[in-house]
DNA sequence: GAGTAGATCGGCT
DNA sequence: GCCGATCTACTCG
C-alpha cells in the first residue's frame, strides 16, 4: 500500500520551491523509528530559496557544514537544531546544488497518535501535540539522525501522497492561504515575501495572524 | 487570554 | 561571543 502512494523524486525536485510548498499541503509526512509508524497531514509550510532569499540558511548559496544538505537534489531530509534545543524538519526541493527547501509548520496528526502524544507528554490529544514545527518534529521522532537522508521508509522519513480527496494531489488553490512567514524578521525586504502556506480553516495550522483566523 | 522571560547549543562573525 | 526558521511556564489580569 505504502509503494503506490509513496511521493516520487521529481516532486521534490521542481525548481519552484514555493510551488513545492504549496503542493506539499495535505500529503501525508510518515516517520517509522523503531517498527512505530506516526504521520501527520502537512497542514502548514513555508519556503525558503538560497538564491534569492535572505532568509535562507544557504544564502547567498552559501555551503556550510550546516547548509550543505540543502545543496542535496530534492527529496532529502535537511534537519537543524534551533535555539538549542529544538530540532526543524525540512524538505530538500529543486535539482542538485539548488539549495531550496521547505519547512514543515504543522501537521494534522493521523497515525500513531498514542505514541506522538507519549512522545509530546501529552496526556490528551490537543492541536499542541503537531502545532509549530519543533512540536511536529518531536511528536514524529524526527531528530538530527535523519540530516541529509533520502525521504525514503529505509531511512525512516518519507512522505505519501495525499489521503485526503483532492483531485490534483493537492488542496484547490481557493482551499490555500499564503502569509509571511515566522521568525525572518532578520530578512529585510525578504520577510515580507508570502512563502508561508497553510491549509484554511484547518485548527492544527500554528500562529497564524488575526485577520486570517476568522476569514475563510 | 495576552505578554514576557528562560531554556540551551551549534554555527557563524 | 552572539544569536537563532521555537516552545513552555509563569505572570497578570
Amino acid at each position: 500500500m505504502e509503494i503506490s502512494t509513496h511521493v516520487p523524486d521529481i516532486f521534490f525536485q521542481n525548481p519552484d520551491v514555493t510551488e513545492v510548498a504549496r503542493q506539499l499541503l495535505g500529503k501525508l509526512l510518515v516517520t517509522e523509528i523503531e517498527g512505530v509508524r506516526t504521520s501527520g497531514i502537512i497542514v502548514e509550510t513555508e519556503a525558503y530559496c538560497g538564491l534569492t532569499d535572505r532568509a535562507c540558511h544557504a544564502f547567498p548559496l552559501k555551503r556550510t557544514r550546516r547548509t550543505e544538505p540543502m545543496f542535496l537534489p530534492g527529496g532529502h531530509a535537511y534537519v537543524y537544531l534551533c535555539y538549542g534545543l529544538h530540532y526543524l524538519f525540512n524538505v530538500v526541493t529543486g535539482p542538485e546544488n539548488e539549495p531550496d527547501a521547505v519547512l514543515i509548520r504543522a501537521v494534522e496528526p493521523v497515525d500513531g497518535i498514542s505514541a506522538m502524544m507519549q512522545r509530546r507528554g501529552l496526556d490528551q490529544l490537543s492541536t499542541k501535540i503537531s502545532k509549530g514545527p519543533a512540536c511536529l518534529a518531536r511528536a514524529l521522532g524526527i531528530s538530527g539522525i535523519q540530516n541529509a537522508k533520502p525521504l525514503t521508509k529505509a531511512n525512516g522519513v518519507w512522505i505519501e501522497e495525499s489521503p485526503m480527496d483532492f483531485t490534483q494531489g493537492c488542496p484547490k488553490a481557493e482551499w490555500i492561504g499564503s502569509t509571511t512567514r515566522v521568525g525572518v524578521d532578520y530578512a529585510g525586504p525578504d520577510a515580507q515575501k508570502p512563502w508561508r502556506y497553510f491549509i484554511k480553516k484547518n485548527k492544527w495550522v500554528s500562529a497564524l495572524p488575526r485577520h486570517l483566523l476568522s476569514d475563510g
